[in-house]
DNA sequence: ATGAAAGCGCTAACAG
DNA sequence: CTGTTAGCGCTTTCAT
């Protein structure tokens, strides 16, 4: 780690800097600058000139310090890789518009102790909320987010306890909901693709609950496949193949996420495997971008842009009124799609 | 909600709560949290441990203020749909990775306006450098990158005049070789599909040298059409089949990007289309997501996580350094890339 | 190795 | 409507 910025050549320009080119008191500039109070149309056109003719642009740091507001939305995410992310961070955006509020995001990269790095780090400017993806966090990550001072909104996952609010979808409900659809289609021998649990809390609980509610129909999983890595096309094809190689006899296939699918659905057209005939798919998150395969997979939405805006909405709506009493829980309906490659022909 | 919600309400702490808890002054308190000076074994364990107690987390924005220095990197892009720019901050944060730099991120929406706004909400919090995607901005936004006293790195493209330092690819390049490599295929009926040019430079240069190539070639675009909104295979779909329908004697289209491409070769293939040989098709960023598609899709790497990397190692250098002379330009090659849909049979 | 004093640039809270 | 006075919580600088 080296250090900071050292101060730099130039001295950046200051209030004082506008006040003594305005002709005008430090205080009559802040609130020109601020849109604050009265002031005179007058001074104010006379501020604005100046300040502008200056090039001068307000230090934040001094101002939130002063007043000990900070207009800034921490949010924590485990990628921006997966696809799945930037769709969350945009909904945040939306539920952030016109409020003054604006989201800086950290990347915990699925990693507990990265997580704790960057919570502690983001705390540190205190920002006037928190969104963080998932409900597992380390002893000391909760701790901190019990301890902030700090609106907290725990995103994607409701199945645990959140620190203070949460907002997202029941995965075991994503997973079994899937379980039952395939169940009732008729599958039987039904195999798992999906990302290594350990890094992945949701996949997790969808696997659970998928095996579970198939247990429940009296179907086990006839096969499984965990991989580590970025989840593209070219591996779905070669997970899908190798997965049928070692187990031919299996009719339906569930991913951990719509990308991985999607290439094991171009794999079985090229292969001449008829889908959803004698193999069933399905993916999840409900990618908008994959509208267009050559069939539509079966997937669920996982409501992705709609959580990121929520949970920006409640941080907003705290940051407004400057408290909120309770934790709110916002459950959103995953809705299962059976797209084209479900139903058995 | 009969839950009791965890009480909030504390004031937040401060250095003086762990100096009172651990016996020892503020200062020393303070060079415990920043492995700063010297300081005994034992005052350390001390103050850690009644740092760790209280959960005190230090205050950056007073910290800043008193140092004048920030950790902060700004990264300026217009949006995070587009699949690309998740990519350049992947490189910015491997860039910025052991630094003690952290990005933060803005979204212009390509609107020069917003640009402007989130430009100066961010050099209002004085970051140690900035990274701006493209080299068009208002006079206004170019006015405050040059007044703020801080590297400043231009990244994408580097078709154009720089504030500082820039890195990315020429757009133009990649737009005049495409076109080589189509004429020197031996396409004559090209078609061009994009998104609309005010947008976006990139793709607007790439357009025009495109076209000017291939006159050079004496040929000229057959046909092109211009789209707004997000991009998605569906898009690709039906745009192709649209344009295909006006214009059937078309023997290539070059796409602004490697999604509508990728639909557009999905069409192809449904449609029964001999793919190169009576249509050839290109796409634009060599997205890596999209290996595996039926035929490997002609594209351009657009370098972009290398970018992102390499415009983070810039600021990283001059906040380490603490001097930063004159801008630098780094122009990385686009590598064209034939794929399986260039080619004529 | 530790402490005391003096701000960093701005805004809250009053005065006028 | 405008100005004055104190800090915000930390770090710098200089003592000890």
């Amino acid at each position: 780690m080296t250090e900071p910025t050292p101060p730099r050549a130039r001295r950046p320009l200051t209030l004082r800097d506008v006040s003594e080119a305005s002709g005008v008191s430090e205080m009559t500039v802040s609130r020109v600058m601020r849109n604050r109070g009265d002031v005179s149309a007058a001074t104010r056109a006379r501020v604005l000139a100046a300040a502008q003719r200056l090039g001068y642009v307000p230090n934040k740091i001094a101002g939130a310090l002063a007043s000990q507001r900070v207009n800034l939305v921490a949010v924590i995410i485990p990628s921006l890789s997966n696809l799945v992310f930037p769709e969350v961070l945009n909904g945040v955006n939306a539920g952030l518009d016109g409020t003054g509020l604006q989201p800086v995001v950290g990347i915990s990269r699925y990693e507990p102790e990265r997580e704790e790095k960057v919570l502690y780090e983001m705390l540190s400017w205190r920002p006037s909320g928190l969104i963080i993806a998932g409900l597992e966090h380390s002893d000391a990550a909760r701790a901190m987010l019990r301890a902030a001072d700090v609106p907290v909104v725990e995103i994607m996952d409701v199945d645990g306890e959140p620190v203070d609010s949460v907002v997202g979808i029941s995965h075991r409900r994503a997973g079994a909901e899937m379980a039952e659809a395939i169940a009732s289609a008729g599958y039987r021998r039904i195999g798992f693709l999906g990302t290594k649990m350990p890094m992945d809390h949701r996949a997790r609980k969808r696997f659970e609950a998928f095996t579970g509610a198939l247990a429940r129909s009296g179907i086990e999983i006839a096969d499984h496949q965990f991989y580590a890595g970025g989840s593209g096309l070219k591996k779905g094809r070669e997970m899908t193949e190798a997965l049928l190689r070692r187990s031919p006899d299996l009719d339906f296939l569930y991913y951990s996420n719509d990308m991985i699918a999607a290439g094991g659905l171009l794999h079985c057209l090229d292969a001449g495997i008829d889908v959803p005939g004698r193999l069933g798919l399905a993916g999840f998150n409900g990618i908008e971008l994959l509208d267009g395969l050559p069939m539509q997979l079966a997937t669920t939405d996982a409501c992705r842009r709609e959580i990121g805006q929520k949970a920006a909405e409640i941080i907003a709506r705290c940051a407004e009124t400057g408290a909120c009493d309770g934790g709110e829980r916002i459950a959103l309906a995953p809705r299962l799609s059976p797209g084209e490659t479900l139903f058995r022909a």
